[in-house]
DNA sequence: CCTATCATGTAATCCGTTACATGATTAT
DNA sequence: ATAATCATGTAACGGATTACATGATAGG
């Protein structure tokens, strides 16, 4: 019985479950928006949508307000729980998905001038350099809740902010010619 | 007339199609595969598919072989070409989306212990130093042929590779722990 | 000659996104 | 009070992924 085609979404609602619980669609939302939502997006709809999939898959349980306005409640079921733990211990050589519309831009950008070439540059490296100050200001709302391991999964995003921001500092400095 | 919504995966084929034209999804899949296909992969299925869209957006032209394979040729239009432009112009302040797998479950690792989380961070770190050696050997194959845009395009994945694998080996040198 | 891999395409399902919608709180 | 924002949910469409399927070419 039913441990079939979870999605990785589907581990990222469990996970979150787990560390919620019971929590709304809701609550889960919040926390991703200050986590993992900074670098790989989940609709709102998405948070609402998977857990009704998992409550069929006997992954999660749901408890619905009858009054008010019946929100879903949602908790782990032992099922959900091996699940999750089972995932949690697999190894995965998947690479990491990196996907960025300046990079597609700088890759198509042979036709492009040197000038727009550094304006797109510039443009990416204000958006990096933005985005880590986000970061130092989320990590300092979140730094005495969050958990050792999730402070720490911060850390990558600064680092990436960090050395893509440089990146495009170098490609503003000596932008690409010919082609 | 008929620019109306186009994905990002429509703007890459158009750009593999300015790129390689004329060219059958084959082709596209050759280049993608040695280059953007390294951090933001796209399905064999999409390149076939997607082409097909666009031609009847007016942004390609198709010429299917009557013979044999019937393979499909395309090129662009002047349609094609201009929403091209008009794109590459377009200044984003789209965030990176960084998928990555590992983070997911170093974020959710609260419940494994000391050395499984370490097991984790020396498997991802050995992922991205292959990953890396990869994108040397690929760029020493494409060295010559690609033109400066795209081989500096590289140069953001070594960096990445580089930069999570750093970050894995600390994390296997000192797991978070307690939550 | 046979097998493996390259090359080309289609089908079907499902997930993800966008958009719609509205009920509750809080602020002014 | 009223507007704005927070909170909660659903609908619908289309694209993305997975799987199926088979035609060519090259290597042994």
């Amino acid at each position: 019985m039913a441990d079939q085609s979870l999605t990785t979404t589907s581990y990222v609602i469990l996970g979150l479950v787990r560390t919620l619980q019971p929590c709304t669609s809701y609550e889960m939302k919040s926390l991703v928006k200050i986590s993992i939502g900074m670098f790989w997006s989940f609709p709102h709809s998405q948070l609402y949508a998977e857990p009704m999939r998992l409550v069929e898959k006997g992954m999660l349980t749901e408890n619905q307000e009858t009054t008010g306005r019946k929100r879903r409640l949602f908790r782990m079921t032992p099922e959900g729980d091996s699940a999750l733990d089972k995932w949690l211990r697999q190894p995965t050589s998947a690479p990491t998905e990196l996907r960025d519309i300046g990079q597609l831009r700088l890759f198509f950008s042979d036709g492009l001038t040197t000038d727009e070439v550094r304006d797109l540059a510039l443009a990416r490296e204000k958006m990096h350099r933005d985005r880590y100050d986000e970061l130092v200001a989320t990590r300092e709302k979140v730094a005495s809740a969050a958990t050792p391991a999730k402070l720490r999964t911060m850390e990558i995003g600064f680092k990436w902010e960090e050395t893509a921001a440089e990146f495009w500092a170098s490609v503003a400095a000596d932008p690409p010619v010919g082609g």
